[in-house]
DNA sequence: TTGTAGGCGTTATCAA
DNA sequence: TTGATAACGCCTACAA
């Protein structure tokens, strides 16, 4: 039969008779109009009866564009992912691009995860990031941008540069839970914080107690849950529940914030566990909204982060920034969150 | 300063005044020992001070290995395919190879998302595809196929041919199911299926019929939901309830065996809205065991599968396929589910 | 409107 | 053990 190799440009060149660089033209969009008519036809015939197919690889060589660009995030079986991937591959997929992923968190040989995909995806020669690793020791990032990198980051921000980034807008979601409890007549709120050491820990907490004060109220009281977690919002809880009791108060809270839907998930079983309510006892609301928490027990109010949108962005702001469009240097792109109020929030007792 | 472009191994050779051809052995780990030890050793450094750095554009247009496979799903946000993403890209990582990810199921212009996803693939010059695509409609696997193109398909056969793939044991599957629920007692027990066009629902609704017939039982009732999603379920669940008011029967069903959690959870809904209660009425297994699962109420009983192992196998196999390495050709593995018990399953009444 | 030559950074095959 | 030369398939000048 056929040769095994796929047939390239001199192939279906010579079948014709005419060069290489005439039909390299008749298969470029931007220059088919530099080809006559009718051999742009015989072209387009001759190479779908050899059956050519481009070498992108070989393109990519030769212009210095590989059309790929490196996703970093910790692991796509976090559900807050699957939906920033889906939308960074829906932009790139508009101009032909393709990702390569890396999950950085690895069980095994943790430490130098992170480097070790950079260094591959440097080799594949892909021409910007997507770094949505959100730890904030960050060594590696500067190294990265310092050897002249595109990047944009994705849910969270850099400490010391500027690099442009997508992140939801976490002031405005605090204020969109904490408003909602108050209206419903809350005025002694907790806060299961997330770990410190994640950019979102930290933005959720102070908006949380922005937001309070705002209406004029303090933090009841604040406890930090040591990961996004079921088993850590239970271990949370429970600290809170003991400060509760240990520093008896005359007014204790009556509703609380979790930063995270996992960790307001697993507070919710330790105040099951304690014999509490919610909402009739204790109100709660989650953050990120993530799939099936309408069909918990009792249905979780939570604040929606826009996670598609912000992938999409996030890959648009860097295909723009390779053509080196202006306005899109370091951009940071905010993106609103919005309040699902479901069964866990209610007024608290005698309200 | 230094230039933009990043240093070639003709820089670091003409650095060291040695040719490139030595430099590039120096790279290679398989050819490293043909290189002298000390003129190894100030190669290493002097590619480290340049800050050199494989391009591997070249060595896969020089070798014709581009170290990259295609992978084809309909949806990174459907939860089940997160988990064989992360086996995938965690056995791909192994042998340096990355990913390129398609979501073959598109909004709009839909139709021809997936031949589009294969061409750009097949330009990047592809080693192989992971296709976990199931629709039984293969045009295009066959066109594929016959291309010569490696395959390898997850979680669903191949109708005519006989392509290797890694499945999950969905005759085990039910037998888990039915076994469990007639253990408990149960002898009257219906089946919401998934769509006949895909393998799983098929597969799912024979191996239910199958695991009933050996414990001498028939199917109380099939009805078939129209999609994998909590509404065709709801749809389903009253169908079938409409179906057992209309043909009244001495032993109505006492269990529903669900070919996927949603409509699982579906069914549930309807159930409670109709004013029966699940387990104590009725029980119910669902099919996938998808997170969050032992958060809602109650609890869904389920049967697992390795999400994960199966993505962590189809990518070794295909792997191993490009090697040439005997064993792997047509190979079909079968990996074992688990069933989850959980809340949603009981003994019936007056059992 | 088409052809020619050279190069992108590597690897492979000889030769030295 | 190292060097020289020719691909790999495409793109981009520039020349015709």
């Amino acid at each position: 039969m056929k040769r095994m190799p796929s047939p390239t440009l001199q192939d279906v060149a010579q079948h014709l008779g005419v060069h290489k660089s005439t039909v390299s033209r008749a298969m470029d969009p931007a220059r088919r109009q530099l080809v006559k008519a009718d051999l742009l036809q015989r072209i387009e015939t001759a190479a779908k009866t050899l059956g050519y197919r481009p070498n992108h690889a070989a393109a990519a060589l030769s212009r210095g564009r590989s059309k790929t660009i490196g996703v970093l995030l910790p692991d796509i079986t976090n559900p807050v992912f699957p939906p920033i991937l889906r939308g960074i591959e829906d932009a790139l997929d508009e101009e032909g691009y393709f990702a390569l992923l890396a999950n950085t968190s690895r069980p095994e040989s943790r430490g130098h995860a992170i480097e070790q995909a950079v260094d591959r995806m440097q080799a594949q020669r892909v021409e910007g990031f997507l770094v949505a690793s959100a730890t904030r020791d960050n060594q590696w990032l500067d190294t990265l941008r310092q050897s002249g990198a595109r990047i944009v980051l994705i849910n969270r921000t850099d400490g010391r540069g500027h690099l442009p980034a997508v992140i939801s807008d976490d002031m405005l979601g605090m204020r969109l839970a904490v408003d909602h409890l108050v209206a419903l007549g809350h005025r002694h709120i907790a806060h299961l914080a997330g770990p410190e050491s994640l950019s979102t820990g930290m933005a959720r907490r102070v908006g949380f107690v922005q937001a309070l004060h705002n209406h004029g109220l303090t933090a009841a009281q604040v406890v930090m849950a040591k990961a996004y977690a079921i088993e850590s919002g239970e271990q949370a809880m429970q600290q809170l529940l003991a400060l509760r009791q240990s520093h008896p108060h005359p007014h204790p809270f009556t509703a609380i914030v979790a930063a995270n839907d996992l960790i307001a998930l697993g507070a919710m079983q330790t105040l099951r566990a304690a014999g509490l309510n919610v909402p009739t006892d204790i109100s709660i609301v989650g953050h990120n909204d993530m799939p099936l928490l309408d069909q918990v027990n009792p249905p979780l109010t939570s604040v929606r982060i826009q996670h598609y949108e912000m992938g999409f962005k996030s890959a648009r702001l860097l295909l723009d920034a390779l053509r080196d469009r202006p306005g899109s240097q370091d951009a940071t792109v905010m993106l609103p969150p919005q309040l699902r109020v479901r069964g866990s929030t209610a007024a608290p007792r005698g309200a």
